[in-house]
RNA sequence: GUGACCGUAGUUCAGUCGGUAGAGCGCCAGAUUGUGAUUCUGGUUGUCGUGGGUUCGAGCCCCAUCGGUCACCCCA
């Protein structure tokens, strides 16, 4: 019985054709990383579920966790995120090294969930995180993931941040509303829903949650707040001595603007996050494009993740931007180039087989000189030479016929110019030097 | 996990009322014995996703199953 061709499901197999562009933009991923001075790192594809079960979120761990048990009978899990893992590396060495620790990481992540766009079950994901930075920490963050976005040629006519901050949502609930946690959570997944719901509906279901409605009304206020100057007056309004608890969250905006981010960044009470080790703002950058509407990075800061190994807190603050989301940024908005073609440089041919050996040696010097270089195999005419050289992109082609070989020639066709020159092979190659 | 649509040549797709399987692109060769994006000529290509059912007869109808795409959910 034949085996099937196509890759396991949710995985994709990386032509070539999809390999440069996957390079193209994970070489734009460490080129920013470490303009801001992040250092690159790694970990094992596979780590002990346990890692998971503390603090990531409960669909994660159930539903989309790729799970076994070894023959040690460990239980195995390949890794879904890249946080814990980071959070357990830094947890090794974070008393010997200087802090702020910057680290970023560019690894594949599997994930059990039904494959469609912009979404399947093997992925790249870059990840940044800082430790021991505080708020300069989510500032910087924040700023490289734009920077990182922008290297692309996007703009904030394309994409925005959105932002939100756990400890001014457990203010809101807990003090203002004071609800239980199981309706908080009944309530969340409500915000979400706000906007394709519409007004009446969605007030009659808060009053349904909540059973109180002056309560509904101060969480229907909290839902509508576009701005830090709202987030400040809604704050006075209910709870004026709370204002210390947000003021983390105000000045944050203000370095925002100050670093000249502030077209890129905006309040929305709506972001929460699913994974739950997130202890203060969280964050997630969406595409503006009407037709894509979907989060291309999230993150936030964690301050317990350490302890989880029984080391003392240190502050973090991590970024993870999918790779597939990302391609279908770009392409919604013409971003990606056109990498279907290799760029190669020379191909080098010979018309007779006493061009062999001088056309092999050709090929070596323009290798020695930096230059990407193909032999063709064989003697060949012209016109499967050119054709040849047409579909693999070659800028030129170097090819010795009987004539060129009377005098130590070569000739050399520029393909994109269409001009070609016959030049003494010395000649040419020290011109290449 | 729920729902919708789709599976035919290497690829993109057509296939009427159920009656022996088609086109474009690609690939190979030639027109053109030393010049590639055009043109022309010839050639190459099939377990119609898989299994079962209905029928004299199924690519087409029915059931199941697998796969793909998309939406919900959730997120990267």
């Amino acid at each position: 019985m034949a085996l099937s061709k196509t890759p396991y499901r949710g995985t994709r197999d990386f032509f070539p054709t999809e390999m440069r562009l996957r390079n193209y933009i994970f070489k734009k991923m460490a080129e920013v990383s470490e303009l801001f001075a992040y250092e690159p790192y790694d970990g094992p594809l596979l780590e002990e579920v346990e890692l998971y079960l503390a603090k990531s979120g409960e669909e994660l761990i159930n539903d989309q966790i790729y799970s076994f048990t070894d023959r040690g009978d460990r239980h195995v899990a390949i890794r879904p995120e890249m946080t814990p893992t980071v959070a357990r590396m830094v947890a090794q060495i974070h008393r010997e090294v200087a802090k702020p620790l910057r680290w970023y990481s560019i690894p594949n992540l599997m994930r059990y969930e039904k494959p469609q766009k912009g979404r399947l079950r093997e992925f790249w994901q870059y990840n940044a995180d800082i430790f021991g930075a505080g708020q300069y920490g989510e500032v910087e963050i924040i700023q490289m993931a734009v920077k990182l976005i922008q290297s692309f040629g996007a703009t904030h006519e394309h994409f925005e941040v959105l932002i939100n901050d756990r400890r001014f949502v457990d203010l809101v609930f807990t003090k203002l509303i004071g609800l239980e946690e199981n309706l908080t959570k009944k309530l969340y997944k409500l915000v979400d829903k706000k906007n394709k719901m519409d007004p009446a509906k969605f007030s009659n279901e808060v009053k349904a949650i909540t059973s109180d409605e002056s309560k509904a009304l101060i969480f229907e206020e909290f839902v509508s707040l576009i701005s830090t100057g709202d987030i400040t007056k809604f704050v006075t309004k209910y709870s004026a001595d709370s204002l210390a608890e947000v003021a983390p969250l105000i000045s944050l905006f203000e370095k925002f603007t100050e670093q000249g981010l502030a077209e890129y960044v905006k309040f929305d009470p709506s972001i929460v996050r699913g994974l739950d080790y997130y202890t203060g703002v969280v964050f997630e950058i969406f595409d503006k494009h009407p037709e894509n509407r979907r989060a291309i990075a999230g993150g936030g800061s964690y301050a317990n993740l350490l302890q989880i190994f029984n080391e003392p807190a240190l502050e973090g603050v991590g970024i993870g931007l999918g790779e597939v989301p990302l391609k279908e940024f770009l392409h919604s908005h013409n971003l990606s180039p056109d990498f279907s073609k290799p760029e190669l440089d020379y191909l080098v041919a010979y018309l007779v087989p006493e061009g062999e050996k001088p056309a092999m040696s050709l090929a070596q010097s323009l290798r020695e000189s930096g230059h990407k270089v193909e032999l063709y195999f064989g003697e060949a005419k012209p016109k499967k030479i050119f054709s040849y050289s047409e579909k693999k992109n070659f800028a030129s082609v170097c090819f010795f016929g009987e004539e060129e070989l009377k005098n130590d020639e070569v000739k050399v066709k520029d393909l994109k110019r269409r001009t070609e020159q016959t030049i003494k092979v010395k000649e040419f190659i020290e011109g290449k030097r």
